[in-house]
DNA sequence: TCTATATTATGAGCCTGCTTATTATTTCAA
DNA sequence: TTGAAATAATAAGCAGGCTCATAATATAGA
């Protein structure tokens, strides 16, 4: 019987739908890092790396790397910020697009395959529940002092 | 707004909780992964790496550099296994049993901090749904109700 | 027995996070 | 105007997942 604390829970689940996503978008070869930052470019057109850093809640140094590669397969490309030349704007391709309706259809069915046999209510409280704890923790990291606000 | 899907708001639930457990195990050098094996140590003693890689459900190749690293830092020691050769037993050191209760605490009061402001209904309708999710797809990623079969 | 198969651990190499530090640019204040 | 501080991106290097491949050992079958 594994240990059956919030943390491992969370943990187990995540990574089992990241295995899920990963093998199904193999065919086209996306990953789920690549697929959330491609939500956001859908979503909002081009973006500045420090905004998707934002959006994303990782470090501007992951989101570099990240852009680095999906660059090089062609999801997205970097293109100069006429009104401030340290702004690289990240733009979704062509390909980008197209694969957008597939990933989306890929993660429809994983989370339906994960909620299956729950009902509507446990499934609403349980998004809600994990909203609360991202909110929780989004919060001040030192709850006791310091500077850390936005 | 960011993107409110369960794929989402897991990961990003759990990569906040990482990340708290990080900042303050960092005074001993405990990182999340090394706690979750010692907790699998803890309550069962000398293991087999590739029955750690079942509990933690990881691959095998992952367990053995987490062990590589957690031996280095002396959480752990690799004993060969008189019975089976190909077998090397994972011991917990000293060290490591000393910090158990140290790590338990930081992570109760992590838990406490993420739930916040929940009702004990909705902490356990979100943990049900969690081990039902993981039951769901912890299931053999074949032969399930699709067209997969080779 | 002897050979084929399964199991245990690991090497190489990739992706995604992190911290810390560096460079280029912009902004703001003296 | 100049110089200090803030901001955007990146480099270096580590941890922890993964796949694919391989070596050593056990086990089962002919």
């Amino acid at each position: 019987m594994p240990d059956q604390s919030l943390g491992f829970l969370l943990h187990d689940a995540t990574r089992l739908i990241r295995r899920r996503f990963e093998a199904r978008a193999n065919e086209f070869g996306l990953t789920t890092a690549q697929w959330r930052l491609l939500v956001y470019l859908k979503k909002e057109g081009a973006l500045p790396q420090a905004r998707l850093a934002e959006l994303l809640e990782i470090e501007p140094i992951s989101v570099s790397r990240l852009v680095d590669r999906m660059e090089e397969a062609d999801w997205v490309c970097r293109k100069a910020d006429p009104n401030d030349r340290r702004v690289k704007l990240v733009h979704p391709s062509a390909k980008a697009r197209n694969a957008f309706e597939n990933a989306r259809s890929i993660a429809d069915d994983i989370y339906e395959q994960a909620l299956a046999g729950l009902s509507d209510d446990e499934v609403a409280t349980a998004l809600n529940t994990l909203r609360a704890i991202i909110r929780n923790l989004s919060e001040d990291t030192s709850s006791t002092s310091e500077t850390n606000h936005e």
